[in-house]
DNA sequence: CATAGGCCTTCCACTCACTGGAAGGTCAAG
DNA sequence: CTTGACCTTCCAGTGAGTGGAAGGCCTATG
């Protein structure tokens, strides 16, 4: 199977598959003519990637996680370290996102939005004297 | 003013007011000596800027707030208009963090962690029938 | 006066995970 | 034989800096 057809299975666009092939986390075969020729495996082992890195796991993260689905011996606990030492870095990423979207969202209450030059917004932003929020 | 005590000032790095420098966010003057001398105006530019940036306002928009800000004539519709979009892009990133969050939790959840080969978190990466999650 | 160290300067390369595009080869259909 | 859809490689760019090398400047001390 070409990469195009790879590509419809697994989700993921042709030049990110040959991206993926770059940095070594799949090895295609090839057909006499160079084109990459993917088996069910390869295919496979991109629908995980494509499931990984949409639950926001970083490439390095799906490299050790490929490396430990291949391995039938390997220990749960080994996988589900990465993935909660994954959460914890997302329920730390969304705390920030929240204090930004709480420290806007009052900014934006409190701008009347017409066309007075008068805005709270980038008073607050330019105070230098207020300490930095969110 | 030289760099070190402006980026003390602005709570930036001095390596990044070089790069909004050269991005054309700022332009102090130069000493003699062609050090950067910085005014109490590029300071508080640059706190603007820091404040902004902690905001998670992109560059771009950083240079569309400045440029308003320094517009005495601005109306704060427009600076409303672009503090409300970009509360929609964190809002929009919170809830797929929180979708990514809610499926690594089930998944951590109904991993043993222990010594067994059996892992629900790979078998679910791998799953080529299953819906992207998150 | 020499030198040490702490600043400052520029420039180049690297990050992350792709994405876009150019230039060119291959294949099946009409 | 040509068209058009594939495929190939390689180069460059994204955002927002960060790290480091090579070298200039300034101040304080011996």
């Amino acid at each position: 199977m070409n990469i195009g057809e790879a590509a419809a299975k697994a989700g993921l666009p042709a030049k990110t598959i040959r991206y993926y092939e770059d940095i070594g986390l799949v090895k295609p075969g090839r057909d006499t003519n160079g084109y990459r020729a993917f088996v069910a495996a390869d295919v496979h082992k991109l629908t995980f990637l494509a499931h990984a890195r949409t639950l926001g796991f970083s490439i390095e993260d799906c490299r050790d996680l490929l490396a430990l689905w291949e391995d039938t011996d390997r220990a749960s606990a080994d996988v589900r370290r990465i993935a909660q030492d994954h959460l914890a870095r997302i329920e730390a990423k969304i705390v920030d996102l929240q204090n930004m979207r709480d420290t806007l969202k009052t900014l934006v209450r409190d701008c009347a939005g017409d066309d007075r030059p008068d805005c709270p917004i980038l008073q607050s932003l330019g105070d230098p004297h207020k300490k930095t929020p969110a």
